[in-house]
DNA sequence: GAAATCTAGTTGCGTAACGCAACCGGATTT
DNA sequence: AAATCCGGTTGCGTTACGCAACTAGATTTC
């Protein structure tokens, strides 16, 4: 039956990871995020086999995170180009590497630094803030039910406040 | 062989992914952050396979994320408490859900809303900021070497640049 | 105080997914 | 004309996943 999906949960959670697909998916964003566009480009940069490749970025197009674009003459050299909803994914990628820079590799050892391109300077730590500037951890937090809200997710709200 | 590993990698992305461990242990993560700490809550709420969860959470506790306590009286009752390390995976999650609120449900029909226990406000979407405020897409960003990039790392940065 | 239930798993088994290597056909380069 | 590049597909073996059944000690119920 292969890996459980998540499509039909009602949680926003389990959702963007469906729509993702799976742990090389993020890998190739991150990757088109750094500019990669060819389908070789991306197998070489990732180590991975071709047909999973295949497979990803089949799932990915499919998802409207990139666009397959024929950028020559006649079908046979192609780009995956982002989409605004697959770069919108930026700020998970971000966080994902801000986590590893502070509880993986620790302050001092960070792989890459991310600068603004027009300042230099570095972009800052990203944080779930209040709205009067305050940062919020878990605790913090009240969680409702929102419009989409299905009969599961009132109840296990519910049943957790 | 099974999937390939991320713990290789030079890269924030693929170690957080490698820590964190695959999809189920970030629904774990997210269910732990809304409140659930015991085996049998995990293993309703998720509908995930006991044997699953059973290697998940030792992962997930092998990497800190986690910490394993036994709140029963001869070591029968445990409860698994989220470390600092596994609370700092808050601004992941909030990433992924407020990308799905907006690209997958759109806006509306949002499952959750997260609100601050304390004002009652709606907690603001999460940015990428530059230090002056703007916010930032990929285009916006310079990446280049930190302290710890290996010599890969540096060379796919010349050559992307 | 015996039986039922709860908790936190383990074991066995079948299927789906993954990884590797080889192959392929059209286009481009040498 | 031959070699190489590009973007895959195919076949095969191994691993991991998912389900259901089982377990053993602790707790609750009757």
């Amino acid at each position: 039956m292969g890996r459980k999906r998540f499509g039909d949960i009602n949680c926003g959670v389990g959702q963007a990871l469906e729509a993702v697909g799976d742990w090389w998916s993020l890998m190739i964003v991150r990757d088109a995020v750094f500019g990669i566009r060819r389908f070789s480009d991306f197998a070489q940069s990732l180590g991975v086999a071709k047909n999973i490749l295949t497979t990803r970025l089949d799932h990915l197009v499919a998802h409207g995170i990139f666009e397959k674009v024929d950028v020559g003459s006649m079908g046979t050299r192609f780009e995956y180009q982002l989409t605004d909803k697959g770069e919108a994914l930026l700020p998970v990628l971000i966080a994902l590497r801000e986590w590893s820079d502070e509880w993986v590799f620790g302050r001092g050892h960070e792989p890459i630094i991310i600068r603004d391109q027009h300042t230099g300077r570095r972009v800052p730590k990203m944080r779930v803030l209040a709205s009067d500037g305050r940062p919020l951890s878990p605790r913090d937090l009240r969680v409702v039910p929102g419009p989409g809200a299905s009969e599961d997710t009132i109840q296990r709200l519910r049943k957790n406040s």
